[in-house]
DNA sequence: CAGGTTATTGATACTCGTTATCAGCAACCC
DNA sequence: GGGTTGCTGATAACGAGTATCAATAACCTG
C-alpha cells in the first residue's frame, strides 16, 4: 500500500520536503487534542498539502484511491472542526477546502486560475459590527469572500471589441 | 387547481394585498426578457413573497403541492439569474433564497430567530478593493453573509454561568 | 514487547438538494 | 382559433456528504 511517504515524496529529491513538515505539525496539534495518528489521515493530510490551490473532497478521493471515500470527508471535516483547514466557497457556489491553520481571515480568490491567497490586516470586521449596530442588529460573525484577478493571471478581454474582430 | 389569486389572499380581505404588486412586478420583468407569464411561476413568486424570512426551495415545494419540484427549482434558479431574488449563506452552511429586487447588498442573518435584513451604504467593497490591490490582486466581486443577533430577539444568554445553574 | 481497549477505517447504503430527460401541455403571436 | 415553441411535471439521475457496522490498527498498560 502507498504511504504517506510516498506522497510526500513525490517529485522531489530530499528526504523531508516542506509539506512534511506541515504534515507533521498538524498530526501533532490532532494527537494533542487527543485524535490517533493514522496512515490514512497522513495520507490525507498530505494531499492537500500538495495541492497548490483549493481543492474538493473529490480530488483528494481520486489522488488516494487507497483510502475511502467516507474516510477522506471523515478527516477533511476533522481538519476543519479543528480549525487547520477552513471551507472557501467558489463563485459558482461550490464548496472547496484549503489548508490554512492561521486565525480569522479571508480569501482572495482568483476567477482566472482558481488559486487562492489569504487576506488579513483589514478592518472589514469592525466597519460591518458599526454599521450593522446602526440598525440595530448585534453582528457576532460573517463570513467574506473576496473574487477576482490575481497577480500571475492576465487581465480579462476588455467589454467592447477588441483588434480580433 | 390552486391558483396564483389563493395563495394571494390566504389571510386576506383585500382583493390585492401588498404581495399581488411584487408578483406582477416580477412578473412584468420576467416578460419583458421573453420569459412566458405561466401559472406556476406566479404560484412560486407569490409563495416566496408571503415568506416572512429566507426560505429553501422544499419550503416551497410542501407550500405548494400542486407545483412540481423540478419547476420550483427551475423557477427559483430562473429569479437568481434574473436578479430578482439572491441566495443567502446561513451561518450552517445552508443555502436559502430571499426576493430581493435590489442592486448589490449584504445580509444581516439573524441566528436566533433566522430573520434578514438588507445591509448597505457600507463601503465594504471599496475598503476591500484597496486591501486586495495592495497584495497584486484585482477584486471583481465579492460574498459577504454577517451572522448576528436582530434588534427583536434577546441577548443570548452569558457565558459565564447564570443564577439559574 | 504482547495483549486488550477502543478509536478509526472501509464498504455500502443512504440522505439531501438539485439537475437532466422527455413526452404532453399551454402561452403567446398571428 | 390554430400553430410554434417555451414550459411543465413525473421520474430518474446526479453529486456531495453522512450513517451503519463489522473488521482493523493505534495506543496504553503491564
Amino acid at each position: 500500500m502507498m504511504t504517506a511517504d510516498d506522497i510526500r515524496h513525490q517529485g522531489h529529491d530530499h528526504p523531508r520536503p516542506r509539506s512534511a513538515a506541515v504534515v507533521d505539525d498538524i498530526v501533532a496539534e490532532l494527537a494533542r487534542q487527543g485524535y490517533r495518528a493514522t496512515e490514512p489521515r497522513r495520507l490525507v493530510i498530505s494531499a492537500a498539502a500538495a495541492q497548490g490551490r483549493p481543492f474538493t473532497a473529490e480530488e483528494v478521493c481520486a489522488a488516494l484511491p487507497c483510502v475511502g471515500r467516507a474516510t477522506v470527508f471523515r478527516v477533511l471535516r476533522l481538519l476543519v472542526d479543528t480549525n487547520q483547514m477552513c471551507r472557501v466557497l467558489r463563485e459558482d457556489g461550490e464548496m472547496r477546502y484549503r489548508l490554512s491553520s492561521a486565525g480569522h481571515h479571508h480569501h482572495l480568490l482568483c476567477v482566472a486560475c482558481g488559486a487562492a491567497a489569504d487576506l488579513s490586516g483589514c478592518d472589514v470586521e469592525s466597519r460591518l459590527r458599526e454599521a450593522a449596530s446602526a440598525v440595530g442588529f448585534q453582528m457576532s460573525g460573517h463570513w467574506l469572500e473576496v473574487y477576482g484577478r490575481c497577480g500571475d493571471c492576465p487581465p480579462p478581454p476588455t467589454g467592447d471589441h477588441p483588434g480580433n474582430q
